[in-house]
DNA sequence: CTTCAATTCTTGAATATTCAATATTTTCAA
DNA sequence: TTGAAAATATTGAATATTCAAGAATTGAAG
C-alpha cells in the first residue's frame, strides 16, 4: 500500500530555502548591476547608521560566520567602502565603520533593491506581502 | 535630518534569508545525528518515490547547482545510497535511483524531519505555520 | 542523410566557505 | 594581584561551490 510520505515541497524548511532561493537570485540580479554581491549590500545598509559595529555584531546582523564575514570585509577595506577601528573601550574587538565611497554606493544599491521589493509587491500584492513579514518575524521570535 | 532608510530587518528578502537559516540550522543539527546534511535528506526524499529522476530534474527539486549535484551524488553512489543508470530514451540523460540502504536511510531522516515539524507547530503554533506556508507557496508561484 | 545548434551531464580550475587552532584582550575568582 | 577562563577576531588548511569549458547525444533544418 505504499505509505505516501510528505512530499518535500510541503515541508516549511524546503518552502523557506524555495522562497529564499528565489527572491535572493532576483535580489542578486539587480546588484549585479553595482557588481556587489548581497552580503555587501547588507554589510553596508547596516553600517549606513554611521555607528560603528564590532565584526561578531556585524556577522549576527547580516547571517555571515565570523571567519566568512572577515574575508569578505578585507576585500571590502581593499575596496575602500568600509575600514576597521579597534575599539577603544574593549581592544579585542573592532569597529567596522562605512567610508564615503561606501555611503555613495550603499544609496545606489538601496534603491535597487527598492526597485525589487515595489515589484514584488505588484505581482505578489500589498496584502500577503506584509501578511508573509509578519509571520516570519513572529517565526524568527519564536524560534529563540 | 538624516532620513532613516528603511532598516534591513524591514526587507522581505532579508526576512527569509533569517528564517530559512534559522530553521535550517535547527533541521542541520537533528540530521547531523545520521550525519548527513540537508541536501541528502532531500535528494533521498525525491528519489524515495522510486522513480528515476534525472540529473537536471533532480538539481531543481533540491535547490542545487548541476555542477554542485554532480559532486554530492557521486559522493552518495560511494556511500551506496543512491545508483545511476544511464537512460534508454535518451541517453544524455542519467537517471537516478535510490538503493535499499538509501531507502533505510531515508525513513529515519524523515522522522528526524518530521519531529522538527513538529516541535515548529508547538512553539509557532498550527494555525500560522499553515498560513506562513500558503503564503510561501503563493509567493513562489507569483515569481515565475 | 548530414551538419549544426541545442540539451544534458561532468570535469578542472578558480573562488569561497568552514573548521580548528591561534593570538590578543578582558573578566573574575582566589 | 595573579592566573585561569571567557570573549573576540583572524589565520591556514581542508572542504565545498561555482564558473567556464568539454564530451556525448539528440533534434531539426536544409
Amino acid at each position: 500500500m505504499a505509505k505516501p510520505n510528505t512530499p518535500i515541497t510541503e515541508h516549511l524548511a524546503y518552502l523557506l530555502a524555495q522562497a529564499n532561493r528565489e527572491i535572493n537570485r532576483q535580489l542578486e540580479l539587480r546588484l549585479s548591476k553595482e557588481g556587489v554581491p548581497v552580503e555587501q549590500w547588507r554589510i553596508l545598509k547596516v553600517l549606513s547608521d554611521g555607528s560603528g559595529h564590532s565584526m561578531g555584531e556585524l556577522a549576527d546582523a547580516v547571517l555571515l560566520n565570523h571567519p566568512t564575514l572577515t574575508k569578505m570585509i578585507d576585500r571590502m577595506v581593499s575596496d575602500t567602502l568600509v575600514y576597521r577601528v579597534q575599539d577603544p573601550n574593549d581592544r579585542r574587538k573592532v569597529l567596522m565603520f562605512i567610508s564615503d565611497r561606501g555611503k555613495v554606493l550603499s544609496k545606489k544599491l538601496n534603491s535597487l533593491a527598492v526597485d525589487q521589493e515595489e515589484h514584488i509587491l505588484e505581482s505578489y500584492g500589498d496584502k500577503s506581502t506584509s501578511e508573509l513579514k509578519r509571520l516570519l518575524e513572529s517565526l524568527i521570535d519564536s524560534s529563540n
